[in-house]
DNA sequence: GCCATACCGGAATGATCATTCCAGTATGGA
DNA sequence: TCCATACTGGAATGATCATTCCGGTATGGC
């Protein structure tokens, strides 16, 4: 094809958008905004991602391949006590969250709450990457049972969807600019639920 | 005073404007949807409530206040084992925010997340109205504790946080449209790492 | 009966928004 | 050198928004 080879760069571009949509929300971002922040043109941008709306999905889905991936590596390749792995993930997630003293929150979350209700297809891609976050969260569960420990009777797949709950409620207080030493107790106590957990009782 | 006696009912004005943020959350809630939703007219809107945001502020004060005396009702006022109250009150706060097949979620939850980073002073509020909760949690629990439900040493402060924020998390998922079963699946997981807490260690 | 008050429907205002359009510029293949 | 391509800044469009304003109406106290 003739004309310049060297488009912009895509990914960089939808990471910039991401970025406005995380501050912002959906609703009070404007495609001004847009522009100024991913650097590209207005027709650019209608061009290559056709409107607000699809961009919007777009930067989502990235955000949700990275974490993804992000949460592989931090919790399924690390080593060390499962519990230590999962305290150290909901320690640096609440990091990734905040630029400063803001806190943006999770950014599924931010969509399930702000765009879910009017948007069934983002609601849906939602609830999915959570699927996949609760798979992962079992599969670390299970190796706690294979080394001992978590106990054998542990229902690894409730317990895979409680924590992943946690995290979304984690999240939430953060946004709200809850103090870091009162969601640090949170997750603390969180721990301990969980290492408790089955000592008393089974099934 | 001269003039008509009968004025609009402000209280009911107020839930009607409540639904209508709630349903539609703030940005995507115009004044001509609250006009119509609350039968008032529009200048009448703005002599008594102000403006958008002013009306906003007092529907969530009014969404607190009811909130927080069903809580205390349901709660503190209850009989029976406090594990059973909770569960109880988890369920219904679901039943209560879902209106047929649609979540709204927790209006607390939905202010915090959508208008929390723009709005300080509601953010403010959010976690006040949290802090409030906490204590009716933790009163609940103290219960739990002189009854023997609960062992001696449990740290009913951190625990009371702890479940208010798997309160909102479970709100943000239900919001969400994960499937009714699933909740009931992570409440009683919940309700079960709460009974088992501190039986197996201490502090 | 009289009037100030409190409401009403609806129009006017001024701003902002998403989206489209256009004229101009630079690039790489032919 | 030439041209189709891919981008640029910025203006035009058409809609929607929050807020203010106005003429009209009914109500209760005097």
């Amino acid at each position: 094809m003739a004309g310049p080879q060297k488009q912009f760069a895509i990914d960089d571009a939808l990471d910039k958008a991401l970025t406005v949509f995380w501050r912002q929300g959906f609703e009070l971002t404007s495609v001004q905004d847009l522009v100024a922040g991913m650097g590209i043109n207005r027709a650019s941008l209608y061009d290559t991602f056709g409107n607000k709306t699809e961009l919007y999905k777009k930067a989502l889905q990235r955000y949700i391949d990275r974490a993804m991936t992000d949460m592989r590596e931090h919790l399924l390749n690390g080593s060390g006590p499962v519990a230590q792995r999962l305290q150290n993930y909901f320690i640096s997630m609440n990091a990734i969250h905040k630029n400063g003293d803001r806190h943006f929150g999770c950014f599924l979350n931010n969509s399930a709450v702000e765009l879910g209700p009017h948007y069934p297809d983002i609601a849906a891609v939602v609830r999915q990457a959570w699927t996949e976050m609760e798979s992962v969260f079992r599969t670390l569960l299970d190796q706690a049972v294979t080394t001992g420990e978590l106990p054998a009777h542990t229902d690894t797949a409730a317990l895979a969807a409680t924590i992943n709950m946690m995290l979304q409620g984690v999240s939430v207080m953060a946004k709200a600019g809850t103090p870091e030493q009162h969601l640090g107790k949170i997750i603390a106590t969180v721990l301990r639920l969980l290492a408790d957990q089955g000592a008393g009782g089974q099934t």
